[in-house]
RNA sequence: GCCCCCGUAGCCCAAUCGGCAGAGGCGGACGACUUAAAAUCGUCGUAGUGUCGGUUCGAGUCCGACCGGGGGCACCA
């Protein structure tokens, strides 16, 4: 029998001669069912609003918001992998309630998405009704974790309730802009009323200059629409049509595939929801530098902003009117640049392909290298074009090689007057700057492999180290090369930084170009073309413009429909159109509405919103989830997230106090939802200026699977280890490590630990087994010693043969109120800092130490006791509660008391000082915690061991380390 | 290719500002209880911290190079 299988039995495999009042599974599930409904019973974690329903005095603690990321109600069922955080988080927020702050610690679903839509196209069953399932299997699952949750707030984002505050953010969103100028530039959304306002008056001026009068409805229409934050666009969108939906760019892997299905995704000009995220990347990188996140999480955040300090600078055209523009981040490199690059869609490269007679022949004397063969630049480029065309993304990220074309242009190089070829080459891309660039190849490695393969002239414009042997040179160093006489400027000898400002401000006082930041951060595609998603509050009149809904005609609910899959198609067929299953709901589409200028017909938008939009704001429903007034009560939003500058410093955003998740929403859900958080902020909704001021990444438990000689999955439970080997059924398999699944055989459910153990231990394992931000694997066999421990902490208040509390009254020895007082220090410093494994680890050691002393027919001290069972209660609640109640204590320790370390007992009399000699330990001494310095070395320099090393001599040197060691160097 | 994190006992993990390498758990060995086994309880090992070099009175901790594992980015001008 393996190790797995005999523990797995847990302490119900016991025998008949188990003494009856032993802490075993059986027991462990009877108290924890019990307290379970007692908590129910008592309202134990519900949490208390200043106003409103949820009312209560609590509200005048110090509160703490503590929340997990949402999570999307699969039906397969959860593995011990899925509640580490929900429990990490769980034992955050009791030790605070412990210590009497207002905790509100709750947890709904993320309950749209395609799981349930696809369930519903291949059965006919309703989402909803797969989705409701689903939630009530979840919530039994992680009920009986005994994570104390406030009941009362949980809400799912497929709530009619819920998502018509989705629907009426939305249009907050759509009714605004984002005005550039506000609050000394930085920018701020305002009302679009207010624009519209400041056009009629004149205050702005029309982008043409027309008085706003004199344009007709649908123009000022067009300007209004142009500036709202959640707009319609005809942009390159990414279509995939194996999903029969466009998704978002974040939503597509660096192989241009869908990050769900792997289906191919194209570029296609389609009509979409856009969210204006762009307007927000400034403050979305800036903030960052004011949030409790994770470095990790911010870098990564930062560089799919990826804003770049740089100029724009303008290229003239040899004999023609066009000119052409490029974004550089290195302007100082401009002497350098000694060709220029068109990416292949290029507008100036459509230019060419529709009047190919106005670009002639290829110049006298061109490189025959630079022509593809083909006979005139026209021919060429569109050639050219088609091939790039035919690179997948994959192609492109395998193959690096340098490929391009001349386009018979040359351009003027401002700065020194020179001509420069231009180039049409798919190493530029056109979706970033300006889509064009000015090819530095000393200074750039991609233009230096180009320009290499070319002939093109390479000219250094840093000087590089003396021992540089590189190729492009990237670094600092002074400027060469870098002087004219005919524009009169010089860099020559400037550093990089002095460089760059000096020809920044010459370009903008000789019209050529000027400082610039650009931005990877592509604004938010909003739209799928899905069924199980929330409806968009969107209307378009008979001429096809889009009307936001008034905010009494909320919600706007999903129709009911006999397909529910959008219209899918082959996943290579890159020209199939979208089809949205709503589309087919003409009933529904179709409406007569009066909004303001009389009854009129309408079509509805038949799109949805992604799965994103729910968990943007999700937190702030938490607060009020029964408020159907308003989407948040401001009052309990200030409570719940205000800024808390005295706890917080001057620069606190706000937010909740403690977000607990997977680092896998780094960049998608993070990013959405504080930019969600700042529009409402802007608009004076909410007063966090960021939605979670604190982040902390649990790791994952994973787990090893076997696969036999077929490449099989085999049972990893009855897996047999032998000298390094691994077995099943006698036969030799191999073992991988990963995830824990239910197809690799290899998933361990809660619920079969709670059968076997008890939830408590459960808990307490999860939470022992190493750092919560660590990824470790799981270990079945490693679960029954902390099942022991908590056997040994409940024998040592309860005999386990007659069922008595043990505890005498007598008083505790003072080394055992040291080790009592040193144990309720770390245990607070480390649940403050989350380090839970170690609060464990010194819980044990002052239980064992306590199991040593009073296992006989003395039971130990209650003044032990009582503290310990507190100090325990974070991570196994319902064990605790227990053994508080038998000990005597009528009110259920939910809310404390929580003990308090006594100074008096963390310091000891004397202090044992290890004597190292030339860094080595040689002896030890005993002195006075008060000795001196002095005192300390004499005491050193006195011992035998010391004074024989040193064999008659002097000490070169002592160093005495206050209450660490001593070392002496002969 | 670039950037970040991590390598401590057979395994999971501790180790404060650079100060005695070991808190805790699993496994193992031995013992107690038992007719016996399981369960339970008790006692006890095991590494010199991935490798090499440096700084220091002293390095798991700091610095450099390399090796191994994990993650992020990847023609972003």
């Amino acid at each position: 029998m393996s190790g797995a299988e005999r523990n797995s039995q847990g302490t119900d495999g016991a025998g008949d001669d188990t003494p009856p009042f032993r802490y075993t599974a059986g027991i462990a599930g009877d108290i924890e069912r019990d307290w379970q409904r007692r908590w129910e019973e008592l309202g134990s974690y519900h949490a208390a609003n200043p106003v409103g329903p949820l009312r209560g005095q609590d509200a005048a603690s110090e509160k703490l918001f503590v929340q997990d990321m949402f999570p999307y109600p699969s039906g397969s069922g959860l593995h011990v992998g899925h509640p580490l955080g929900f429990i990490g988080s769980d034992v955050y927020a009791r030790y605070h309630r412990m210590l009497g702050r207002n905790v509100l610690h709750t947890m709904g679903f993320d309950a749209f998405g395609l799981p349930a839509e696809q369930y519903a196209v291949q059965t006919g069953t309703h989402p909803r009704t797969t989705t409701e399932n689903n939630i009530e299997r979840y919530l039994t699952q992680i009920r009986r974790l005994g994570l104390g949750h406030d009941e009362r707030r949980r809400v799912a984002t497929t709530d009619i309730e819920f998502y018509k505050w989705t629907q009426w953010i939305f249009l907050r969103i759509f009714h605004a802009w984002y005005d550039t100028e506000a609050d000394q530039g930085r920018g701020r959304a305002r009302p679009i009323s207010e624009l519209e306002a400041e056009f009629a008056s004149g205050e702005r001026a029309t982008p043409d200059g027309t008085p706003w009068d004199e344009l007709g409805r649908d123009r000022q229409r067009e300007i209004i629409d142009s500036y709202r934050l959640a707009y319609l666009s005809e942009a390159p969108v990414n279509w995939c049509p194996g999903l029969g939906t466009v998704v978002a760019n974040e939503e597509v892997t660096a192989d241009g595939l869908s990050e769900r299905g792997n289906f191919p995704v194209f570029r296609r000009n389609l009509k979409q929801w856009m969210m204006r995220i762009t307007a927000y990347a400034d403050r979305l990188v800036d903030d960052l530098d004011r949030l409790e996140w994770p470095d990790k999480v911010k870098t990564m955040q930062r560089n799919w902003i990826g804003r770049s300090q740089g100029a724009e600078v303008r290229f003239a055209l040899e004999g023609r009117d066009e000119t052409i523009e490029v974004f550089t981040t290195r302007p100082d490199t401009l002497f350098g640049a000694t060709y220029m690059v068109l990416a292949p869609e290029h507008p100036l490269v459509d230019e060419i392909l529709a009047a190919p007679e106005k670009f002639g022949e290829w110049p006298a004397g061109t490189d025959p290298r630079w022509t593809g063969g083909y006979s005139n630049p026209a021919e060429a480029v569109a050639e050219y074009r088609r091939f790039a065309a035919t690179k997948s993304e994959l192609d492109r990220q395998e193959n690096k090689d340098k490929t391009g074309v001349f386009t018979g242009l040359r351009a003027v190089n401002p700065v020194n007057g020179e001509l420069v070829p231009v180039f049409a080459a798919d190493y530029v891309l056109l979706a970033y700057g300006t889509g064009a660039i000015m090819a530095v190849p000393a200074q750039d490695q991609r233009d230096w492999e180009f320009a290499s393969e070319f002939g093109l002239p390479i000219v250094r414009t840093v000087d590089p180290p003396a021992d540089f042997e590189g190729e492009a040179y990237t670094g600092d160093g002074p400027a060469i090369n870098s002087a004219s006489e005919a524009t009169g400027l010089s860099l020559n000898g400037l550093s990089v930084e002095d460089a760059k400002t000096k020809v920044v401000s010459w370009m903008e006082q000789h019209g050529h170009g000027s400082g610039s930041v650009q931005y990877k951060l592509r604004d938010w595609l909003f739209a799928r073309q899905r069924y199980w998603g929330e409806p968009f509050p969107i209307v378009y009149d008979e001429d096809g413009n889009p009307r936001g809904l008034p905010e009494d005609q909320l919600p706007v609910e999903l129709p009911e429909v006999a397909e529910y899959s959008p219209r899918t198609y082959d996943s290579e067929d890159a020209d199939s159109q979208p089809e949205p299953p709503l589309s087919k709901a003409s009933d529904w589409a179709e409406v007569e509405l009066d909004l303001g200028d009389g009854l009129k017909h309408y079509h509805r938008d038949t799109n949805v919103m992604p799965q994103w939009a729910g968990s943007c704001w999700y937190q702030l429903r938490y607060i009020d989830p029964d408020n159907d007034e308003r989407f948040v009560d401001p009052e309990n939003e200030r409570y719940w997230m205000g800024p808390r500058p005295d706890r917080h410093g001057a620069n606190d955003p706000g937010g909740l106090d403690l977000y607990v998740g997977g680092v896998e929403h780094a960049v998608l859900h993070l990013l959405y939802a504080r930019f969600w958080q700042k529009v409402l902020y802007d608009l004076g909704h909410v007063s966090a200026e960021e939605p979670y001021r604190r982040l902390y990444n649990q790791g994952y438990i994973q787990a090893y699977a076997f696969t036999d000689s077929r490449g099989v999955y085999v049972p990893a439970e009855e897996v047999v280890e032998q000298d390094g080997k691994y077995f099943y059924g006698g036969e030799e398999v191999n073992r991988e490590y990963g995830k824990m699944g239910k197809s690799l055989k290899n998933s361990v459910s809660p619920e079969e630990m709670a059968d076997a153990y008890g939830v408590d231990t459960l808990r307490l394992y999860e939470m022992s087994m190493g750092p919560l931000d660590a990824s470790r694997p799981w270990a079945t066999k490693d679960v029954v010693g902390s099942h022991r421990f908590l056997q040994r902490l409940w024998r040592n208040v309860i005999d386990e043969r007659t069922g008595e509390v043990r505890v005498t009254d007598e008083e505790p020895d003072v080394e055992l109120l040291r080790a009592l007082h040193k144990t309720i220090a770390g245990v607070r410093e480390d649940y403050d800092a989350l380090q839970f494994n170690t609060a464990v680890a010194k819980l044990i050691e002052l239980n064992n130490r306590v199991t040593k002393a009073y296992s006989g027919a003395v039971g130990p001290p209650r003044a032990v006791m009582e503290p310990m069972v507190l100090l325990v209660a974070p991570l196994t609640p319902h064990l605790a509660e227990e053994l508080w109640s038998r000990l005597g204590n009528e009110r259920s320790l939910v809310q404390g008391p929580f003990p308090v370390a006594d100074e008096e007992y963390l310091v000891d009399d004397t202090v044992e000082y290890p004597i190292q000699f030339n860094g080595k330990v040689r002896s030890r001494i005993t002195v006075s915690a008060s000795a001196e310095q002095e005192e300390i070395r004499a005491a050193a320099l006195a011992d035998s061991r010391v004074v024989e090393l040193l064999g008659g001599g002097e000490p070169r040197k002592v160093i005495v380390v206050p209450g660490r060691l001593v070392n002496v160097v002969g």
